[in-house]
DNA sequence: TAAAAATGTTAAACTAAGTTAACGAAATTT
DNA sequence: AAATTTCGTTAACTTAGTTTAACATTTTTA
């Protein structure tokens, strides 16, 4: 099991002793999924919250005419679930979907609330974690409305370079919400620019 | 001071005793603001998370050609505040201004911390709160991607008809992300249609 | 290595939404 | 009550982005 990374990743929010780090290794899971493989479908409840050790997801809507609406990417280091449907366990609104073979260290949702009464720390780690996304959900929702699709891809060009090169073009379409004729559009205007 | 909405707010979610209550009633603020004042300016750093007792505001971001893109009203028994500028003391993304004389309870910044270690429960209260705060925020990105803006207005007038009668239209459109000249089409077709 | 499937490009026709500008109606101020 | 400001509507024109469809390229599979 390859846990280090999420160790790693949890002393750069709130230091956990060694009784405390042997309490949630006990307690999560690890897992390797193949590419093509869903962590979660529309419509069913969502049972984990996912650290990703290796790999890549798309978390994604799909409307009732079957469009495809792409809401965002998890690559080493990020977190994935349905967050709606994980604290609720109600039914996911989205799926998640594995875009290369991934290895998942999943948090179950019956042992969250006793983790959270054990380690308070971690009741402050998963604050600050939800602080962030919230703040960036804002700031994506800010980008939408304000800018332009060209603009909008420049932006994701910039901040998530690593990402735009591992996944196909029309995924990255999706995520800004333009078609992927529109995007190879911008992208021949823009390199007729440089 | 106003404090029982606040209190029983905080019931929905977390019992407090009698003590805890008290230490929280003895380090939040309670003010009133007129109809256009600003609790925060673009540029400035937030010092308050902010719950409100009566009234309503407005969150905005003004863009470089002067435009106004609304994130976001509050009205009783919400919150506000520039998230990113709170939690990091840093400079605001965005405005937040009063669209009615507006009574607020405010929790200084230099006391969250505070509150926290001497207040568990109200650790797990933010959590909770900001969980369902990034929950509805995610849902919004996908109206955005997968919504004409007829039905984004249809939406909106569902959910919350309570705002739209506050506010005037021009905002409404401003929140929905189009212009106010669209938003009165899109009304005018729907007249016509029912 | 040939065939098939998935991805990316281009272009023409179309549509949702924006821009500008002029005019009415409400609400505030004087 | 008149005047000013704020807010809402309508219409002609423009633009950003979509749709459709055909074809090129790359990747995967047989």
């Amino acid at each position: 099991m390859k846990i280090e990374p999420l160790l790693k990743y949890i002393n750069k929010y709130v230091s956990l002793t060694q009784e405390e780090t042997d309490v949630l290794v006990s307690k999560v899971i690890y897992r390797k999924y193949l590419k093509g493989q869903y962590l979660v479908q529309q419509g069913d409840v969502c049972k984990y919250s996912c650290f990703v050790i290796s790999g890549c997801t798309k978390t994604f809507y799909m409307d009732d005419e079957g469009q495809e609406h792409i809401m965002m990417f998890s690559i080493e280091d990020w977190w994935t679930s349905d967050m709606s449907s994980f604290i609720n366990q109600t039914p996911a609104d989205f799926n998640i979907q594995f875009l290369e073979n991934t290895e998942l260290i999943m948090i179950p949702y019956d042992i969250i609330e006793e983790l959270y009464e054990r380690i308070p720390k971690l009741e402050r780690l998963f604050r600050k974690i939800i602080e962030k996304a919230f703040i960036a959900s804002q700031k994506r929702i800010v980008r939408n409305l304000s800018m332009t699709a060209k603009d909008r891809y420049v932006y994701f060009r910039n901040q998530y370079p690593l990402i735009e090169q591992r996944i196909p073009q029309y995924m990255v379409a999706s995520y800004l919400g333009i078609t992927k004729e529109f995007l190879s559009k911008i992208k021949s205007q823009r390199l007729a620019e440089d």
